[in-house]
DNA sequence: GGACATGTAAAGCGATCGTTTTACATGGCA
DNA sequence: TGCCATGTAAAACGATCGCTTTACATGTCC
């Protein structure tokens, strides 16, 4: 594989079990078994390794739900994408938001970066909300993504079974805004 | 005030806005003013003015909570004391899932402190719930929390209004479980 | 076969880290 | 007055940090 793609990925994969700020680059480039100078060569700085561990992170989130998305149920079909998800890498909270909040104050560009990844996502959201109500629904939108994004925080603290809660509290509430009933 | 207090007052904030990891010492106490020599007479590491801040953050918090429980809407009113809380800490995210993700390799004591922590809050949140509902009602008491984590993880790249949206989810919600409908 | 791009290995850079230590100021209490 | 607890100021410790550099091993293309 790609020298630079195989970087990404081990580094993703410390930083996600490790945390941001507390690991050096060494253990970051331990898993691909890379050398210092060609993280420079690559990505300038360890910041910048940062940032292309977040874009590919959510390029291959965002890809995996428009590949899995189902026509029948798109807003419950979010929580699958979801479910399988964690259960592949691990449920350590959203890795955008960890680490917005450890470079809030640090690194303007990555702060930017999230919070444009969370507006394209949330996006997405509204999108699936749209074909299953039949119509736009900002409210219901915004309420599906704090369902998600809520689920995603306390699978860290508690079982991925709250997803499944998330997804059945997410249908109740579009079935309450079809005028479908409860 | 006691020099102790002010210490963990001061360092919060700096956690708050600068992150876990990525802060030295000095910087955590040039709020307080006060001397490395103290920090370490009085908390022994800096791990462990980590563990005190965490302990102080979650006691306050749920002091509010249960100062600012309204019996009308029982529900409800845990969104409002979240919208306030917000407005005088700002929306950095919830300090404790941050730091659990941050030392989730480098220091046990602090993962297993707010993991019992956010079982205190879910269980807290479960009783609004049944007062509100007049019964237990689990998979709601779970929904409602998972809006709350959600909200606090949304209002850091987004806007304070969406702590509103989760309230009106969460009363839709306990509507629908109360059988009286949307 | 020589030039070049791409990689690892490893030493070393100054800066900063958490922590300890020495020195000194202050205030309450016996 | 003398003592001790409690605090700040500041230097210094070794370790580690992000990053640079030198040296060398590959493979490929002309």
């Amino acid at each position: 594989m790609d020298t630079r793609t195989e970087m990404i990925k081990g580094a993703a994969r410390t930083f996600e079990t490790e945390g941001f700020r507390g690991v050096g680059v060494d253990r970051l480039l331990a898993p691909s078994g890379s050398s210092t100078r060609t993280l420079y060569k690559h990505f300038g700085s360890r910041d910048g390794l940062v940032v292309a561990v977040l874009e590919a992170r959510h390029r291959a989130f965002m890809d995996r739900l428009g590949a899995e998305a189902d026509e029948i149920d798109p807003i419950g079909s979010l929580f699958d994408t979801l479910r399988r998800w964690l259960e592949t890498h691990g449920a350590w909270g959203c890795m955008l938001l960890r680490a917005r909040s450890e470079y809030a104050s640090a690194n303007a560009e990555i702060v930017a970066l999230v919070e444009q990844q969370k507006r394209e996502f949330r996006e997405a959201v509204a999108r699936r909300v749209e074909i299953g109500l039949g119509r736009a629904d900002t409210g219901l939108a915004t309420q599906v993504w704090l369902l998600f994004e809520g689920a995603t925080a306390a699978a860290s603290v508690s079982d991925v079974a709250v997803i499944e809660e998330a997804k059945r509290a997410a249908r109740a509430l579009a079935a309450v805004a079809s005028g479908r009933g409860p």
